[in-house]
DNA sequence: TCCACAGTTGCAATCGATTGCAACTTCGCT
DNA sequence: AGCGAAGTTGCAATCGATTGCAACTGTGGA
């Protein structure tokens, strides 16, 4: 053999990486010519392309992302940030944040980004920054607010690109999608006041905004009937279905009646039925129940559940196109998805 | 102002991203110093190197993690690819893949690793593979396996590290993970037997492994029994809730008498069990029903349902386990999850 | 006094791509 | 023949980090 290197590398052990400069040099160009016959340059002939691009897909070549996001910087990877209760829920398991998920994935492959999902301490909510700052994400899809207004608004000041999944809210600074939580729990509330309900239990935390205005909702479909609720009847739980059994349990002991119950989500009001039932009270004979979300599986369950309709598919698109918009530099302002009561069969006597 | 320019960069627009070399100004030292420093190197004085990190701190600096990858040849990116069927269900709905997407994003939070979601068409699965050659993820877990086997064995024998959720077939030369899908076919069925079931209906694709294994324990049990099952209580549907309403309705038109189900998912069992309800059948009472999966809805569904629980929580660990050890070059062995009947109402007359 | 050596630090190459600019070829036109 | 313009190509700098190696400082021992 000459002097010279075998200008192939030793077949040392598995699939080695293919790069620009083995193309290259296969194809007797520099690597700068095969980064423009790769990106279809006007800059080479045309003849040149080709052979560097049929050499490229014989070599089942494929770009490396991250050098090029160096170079270009650039990245087209958008995070989905989803925060962990520390004290309650460790874990991701609410059907309706899932789907939420499921719909964002779907809408962000549809346009081509990368998702990257990760989960932060939901008392830290500005460590999602980090995952902007340290450049692995062009911006940020929030999947819930929380209780922690201040720290997103803080995060808006320092100029990172997020939306959010949540209420909005007055003084805010930043971009968010959701229903509306207002209607959606008034016409929840009328809708069960319109059956007859004398007394409606209001399962969910209202130290969360979107719980909050879903409360208000109740309150003023109340007021709307001349009506002031017992305050007995608020039950803060949060999230977690494991809660709801004890819960009504604990109010039948307190000797608090109730004819109907609104829950925050669609989990909890499933929950709710399932205990009533444990109780012997009848759904929806004895009790009315209407849950919130409307997850798929809320009209396969019996009885078939009335709720307040989040478009989840709609929410993804949304909350997607709001977050491009502004890495385009928009001005974006948020928005409220419709929402709508869908009468199934749990609150109808 | 003296002729040199100024060492700050003008505040031009918005949060300029502080990097290494700002550092190293501010400090008076060179890049590779302040490098060494903020990876805790032996190599710096003490005092330099408190110096730089409270420097870096005060400036909110975060390292910039493509450079880094890319220097380091490195990545702490797991991908999670949903493959979708382009016929049926085009979204991510399923709420035991979601759960279980949820259970890895857990298991890989944890550990330290980011998740990439990403989707691909079923029917080009070794399209998963460019993740991996493009450097985005340094492994893949792969959330069903759909009716590619052979694709997933070519991906194996091109050497990217990756996992699946699904059943063991032979001549496999990449590892899964899976609840023992035989066995849970069977306890299922006999279950159903022992109750006293006559004629079970089953209702799931077989066209899939994991769904196959399935309907093979359940000619297991019958076998065991000494019976042979009517091939007209196969139905062969997809993972999705849509069809199941019409196909009972269809065999009820075509005569196709049963007494029970054995569904291939919970949200099957469900859909199966409110289209029951909706002919005027009794569940348990006239029907017998048990799914698969046990999803957190289950048990607060009404009947609670009677199901097989894959461990959904240790699946998403395992999983990640078992691709973390391929990758520090074990070789590694298919693992079968502990499969377990949980009874509950909608099988008990 | 001289030297070996440990302790710090910086220079410069490198990771795998992109891109401004200069250089070269070819062609047409005067 | 001479010149400019158009068409191709390569050189070298660059993105933001890491790291081998050389260089420098101060120390103690011979």
């Amino acid at each position: 053999a000459p002097a010279t290197a075998p200008a192939t590398a030793p077949a040392t052990g598995r699939a080695l990486p293919v790069q620009m400069a083995d193309i290259a040099r296969l194809a007797g160009v520099s690597v700068s010519t095969v980064s423009r016959a790769l990106s279809d340059s006007a800059l080479v002939n045309a003849e040149t392309r080709s052979r560097v691009a049929e050499l490229a897909r014989s070599l089942n070549y494929s770009i490396n992302v991250g050098a090029q996001n160096l170079r270009r910087k650039q990245n087209n990877t958008v995070a989905v940030i989803v925060p962990y209760d520390p004290d309650t829920g460790q874990h991701l398991s609410d059907p309706f944040f899932l789907s939420l998920i499921g719909s964002l994935a779907d809408a962000l492959t549809e346009r081509g980004h990368d998702m990257l999902l990760t989960r932060v301490d939901a008392g830290r909510l500005d460590l999602a920054a980090q995952v902007f700052h340290t450049g692995r994400a062009m911006g940020i899809v929030l999947v819930g607010q929380w209780h922690h207004h201040d720290q997103l608004n803080a995060m808006a000041l320092r100029g990172v690109p997020f939306v959010v999944w949540g209420a909005q809210l007055p003084q805010q600074l930043y971009a968010t999608v959701g229903s509306d939580n207002l209607a959606g729990g008034r016409l929840a509330t009328a809708h069960l006041l319109a059956q007859g309900a004398q007394r409606i239990a209001f399962i969910g935390d209202p130290g969360l905004p979107e719980v909050l205005l879903r409360h208000q909702g109740y309150l003023q479909a109340h007021a709307d009937a001349g009506r002031a609720p017992d305050a007995g009847l608020l039950r803060a739980l949060p999230f977690v279905p494991d809660r709801v059994g004890p819960e009504i349990e604990a109010m039948r002991q307190q000797g608090i009646g109730f004819d109907a119950v609104f829950a925050a989500s669609d989990l909890l009001a499933m929950a709710a039925i399932s205990a009533l039932r444990r109780l012997g009270r009848a759904v929806p004979d004895d009790v009315a129940v209407v849950g919130y979300d409307d997850i798929a599986l809320a009209e396969h369950f019996i009885p078939p559940l009335t709720t307040v309709r989040q478009p989840i598919g709609e929410a993804g698109r949304v909350l997607v196109d709001l977050l491009l918009a502004q890495l385009a530099g928009q001005r974006v302002a948020s928005r409220q998805l419709g929402t709508q009561l869908v009468v199934r069969h749990s609150s109808v006597r």
